[in-house]
RNA sequence: GUCCCCAUCGUCUAGAGGCCUAGGACACCUCCCUUUCACGGAGGCGACCGGGGUUCGAAUCCCCGUGGGGACGCCA
């Protein structure tokens, strides 16, 4: 049989990184077994859904590359589908309305926790020969409940777990349409896995509890069971877990932040799975070797500096128009207008090694289109009166001669040698005047890309502007 | 409280009873390269949560502790 999968989020938030990873995940398995990756919106929470947190969902999953075979199937337009079955169920006994009010069923829950018991519905309205139901309040609309089985156990072979075991009278009827008629969520994910044809479910590990509820739903209606994969969740950077109040951040914060989506897309793939000693790898590769085999059962932290290693690694391998392109866009949003000249795939070229992130690469390549921000430490360590007849004869050098990075070398050489220096103490002063920084790639190629005429004018500019030196 | 899950270097992980003197990667440290900073290269530091079993043999299997996490909603 074919796999099918999909990735169920509630559009509550933005897509953040433990939904990233499910959705890579379950994507990947689709695509090594040519089956098919379906997209559900969850939505019925009507007071939580929003249209916005939908379309961040929709956001991040195309910045990540994560495409999917069907939907975006949305949970609110199959409300029909999904009445139809409650009532299919009502009338075939297998589930019953209950009259409780929301106090008495709060009451309930604080006695049985004092008791130490497990809160649980006591199945007090639920139909059994014999019995005699309370006597209906006017007042409550009742809501419908599952008759859940109450002996005996629901066992699965969780495919990242193992075997997991859970006895039925450790769960109660639980409610699958609210008063006012909408289904619940285990309701509604029940009646999609099977009505979509789901085989293999693969989610966060905080639905192992609801699993064997789906099961038994899943079991009255008399459909065929998918299989299970629960995958950990991922922690913070500090080892918290993450919410929305510590730590979560929209995937697409990654591309703010200056990380490439496929640095993000093999980190996640790290996380929780494992090939052999493979660190760094492709989509492709990633969906030819990908198995839930590997797939670790633990909690993992995220580690920013690893994201970091693997985003400097994809910086390098970019080829340069697209680089220029991004570094250009988050240029613009600084305030810096990017010109043809210097050339920014060439710019990007000389920086692309020492930059962490793409914001990072922005900032570094800055100053080739505009003023350098001098580093005033800086220039009163590298700085120094003796310096200026010297950088006043290379200048004039300079003005005569051809410009490349291996004839500005030998201007550089000449200047050095004809004062009796060492390299860098004419090197660093022009590194500060140009840059404004003691770190730059090799000089003469930082003098070469920013071209004669400025690099000339740079230079004039902070002589006369220092003339206590 | 009850139920469920998890446990190898600081972090991500390899490990399916002997291949383990526990391997790789990030980070960290040292050295090399060098025109500063990076990159790159070579080394180094560094872990099987504890206790009992099972076995000729256990990081691997079992049990008990301990520690972490999750779930107990008319949320998903």
């Amino acid at each position: 049989m074919a796999v099918r999968t999909r990735f169920a989020p509630s559009p509550t938030g933005f897509l953040h990184i433990g939904g990233a990873r499910t959705a890579l995940f379950s994507w990947a398995y689709a695509r090594k077994h040519q089956g098919e990756f379906i997209l559900r919106v969850e939505d019925t929470d009507v007071a939580r859904s929003t249209p916005e947190a939908v379309q961040a969902i929709l956001d991040g999953m195309r910045w990540l590359g994560l495409d999917w075979d069907e939907g975006p199937f949305y949970q609110m337009q199959r409300m029909d589908r999904y009445k139809a079955v409650i009532q299919r169920m009502i009338d075939e006994g297998k589930a019953y309305y209950c009259y409780c009010s929301k106090e008495e069923l709060d009451a309930m829950r604080e006695q049985q926790m004092q008791q130490g018991l497990k809160p649980r519905y006591d199945g007090r309205w639920r139909p059994e020969a014999g019995k005699v139901l309370p006597t209906k309040p006017e007042d409550v609309p009742p809501v419908v409940r599952f008759k859940n089985p109450v002996s005996g156990t629901v066992v699965w072979d969780d495919l990242v777990k193992g075997r997991i075991e859970i006895s039925n009278e450790e769960l109660d009827d639980l409610i699958i349409a609210r008063a006012d008629g909408t289904p619940t969520y285990n309701f509604c994910v029940v009646v999609d896995d099977w009505e979509m044809g789901i085989t293999h479910v693969i989610r966060g590990d905080d639905h192992v509890n609801n699993t064997p509820r789906q099961i038994n739903l899943l079991q009255a209606l008399g459909a065929t069971l998918p299989q299970y994969a629960h995958l950990s969740m991922i922690l913070g950077d500090d080892g918290q877990k993450l919410s929305k109040r510590h730590g979560a951040v929209s995937v697409m914060q990654y591309d703010d932040d200056g990380y490439l989506p496929e640095a993000v897309l093999n980190y996640l793939a790290r996380l929780g799975w494992s090939h052999g000693d493979d660190e760094i790898f492709s989509m492709a590769q990633f969906c030819e070797w990908f198995d839930l085999d590997h797939i670790t059962p633990s909690a993992a932290q995220f580690n920013t500096e690893k994201l970091n290693w693997l985003n400097a690694h994809y910086i390098k391998q970019t080829d340069a128009e697209r680089l220029a392109e991004e570094v250009q866009k988050r240029l613009h949003a600084m305030g810096v207008s990017v010109t043809a000249s210097p050339d920014p795939a060439k710019v990007v070229d000389l920086y692309r090694e020492r930059a962490n992130t793409l914001q990072e690469l922005a900032a570094a390549v800055r100053y080739f289109y505009g003023q350098p921000e001098i580093d005033s430490a800086a220039a009163e360590k590298h700085i120094t009166p003796d310096i200026v007849p010297v950088m006043r004869s290379l200048l004039s050098d300079l003005g005569q001669s051809e410009w490349s990075a291996e004839a500005i070398h030998v201007a550089i050489n000449h200047a050095v040698s004809s004062h009796g220096l060492k390299f860098p103490k004419v090197a660093m002063p022009l590194r500060v005047m140009l840059t404004g920084s003691a770190q730059s790639p090799s000089i003469d190629a930082v003098m070469a890309i920013l071209g004669k005429e400025e690099t000339l004018a740079r230079l004039e500019s902070y002589l006369a502007r220092h003339s206590e030196l």
